[in-house]
DNA sequence: CACAATGGTGATGCACGCTCACTATGAAGG
DNA sequence: CCTTCATAGTGAGCGTGCATCACCATTGTG
């Protein structure tokens, strides 16, 4: 319709296209770990609480608990995390990082860094920050519209 | 480390941000119209070639010649597609849309049109081009780095 | 015509997500 | 104390997406 409309969707275009390429590079580089998108997640939560029980875990990644006791047994399997009794709860289970486990997250950051860096390093300072300053924005709005990736709190 | 690093990472973290809730959210809206991210790319790419063979497809979307079976399977299912022998081929069989499907894409499109609009229409035209300006360099880095999501040409 | 290449599918396996049913335990009330 | 309800985790089973391997039918070429 507008011109408006036409400019939208190249950005929308651009915007999918980054999506699906980010999407890809993470599958892989995590591939090349032992890792999944949804193990290396699980692990990620697992850094930024400490020893959790499942229900935590599932209640933070917004999965069944059912999808999690899944996730955890991939990950001892491989040997990233255990399971250890609850010391006041006999129901629950800690979730705790093995020393490979930690080592595979510090990996995976470093990585990270590094793909920050050569994302950004040649990008002038200003079109670096028009874009953040947008993407920024964007968020914002997507946060507006009622999108959230936290647990829906809806209640 | 350095201040850079800092900047950097904030900036990824905010691309990943996105990238989970973009995902979460297209896959949410094509649920609506009884369709998964995988046949819905498989109609996107039928409607750009026409009707075509799954072999084609499989090349096109990446994927193996067993997993098309299974995504067209389902669209059959649900009355999207149909399959018709191959003119020519006896092996091939073309796959083309039904009314339903062709509605479906339709329908699709104008959601993200729709989308677009509510993501863009009240950013200043300064922000959208410096942000459109930065995406664009961006996706030319990972261009650069190697990375493209069509079939991996590396032959 | 014989033989390699190609298009599609059955069988099988892995990962991820869900629900439902069930066990074991915890917590609160009478 | 004991019943009742809530909670943590798991087994069973289903749907979707992806892969490989084996196989069939067909094509195309020497």
């Amino acid at each position: 319709m507008s011109d408006d409309d036409s400019r939208f969707r190249g950005a929308l275009d651009r915007i999918l296209e980054l999506v699906v390429l980010l999407n890809d590079d993470m599958t892989q580089s995590l591939a090349k770990e032992g890792l999944t998108v949804s193990r290396a997640t699980l692990l990620w939560t697992l850094m930024q609480r400490g020893p959790c029980t499942q229900r935590v875990l599932a209640d933070d990644l917004g999965v069944s608990a059912r999808t999690v006791t899944g996730l955890v047994d991939g990950l001892v399997a491989t040997g990233f995390v255990v399971r250890e009794p609850h010391p006041s709860d006999r129901r629950a289970t800690l979730v705790t990082f093995t020393e490979r486990g930690a080592a595979a997250i510090r990996a995976q950051e470093r990585a990270q860094g590094e793909f920050g860096r050569q994302l950004f390093a040649e990008m002038p300072r200003e079109r670096f920050d028009g874009f953040v300053a947008g993407l920024t924005d964007v968020l914002a709005t997507l946060h507006g519209l009622g999108l959230t990736h936290r647990p829906t709190v809806t209640s």
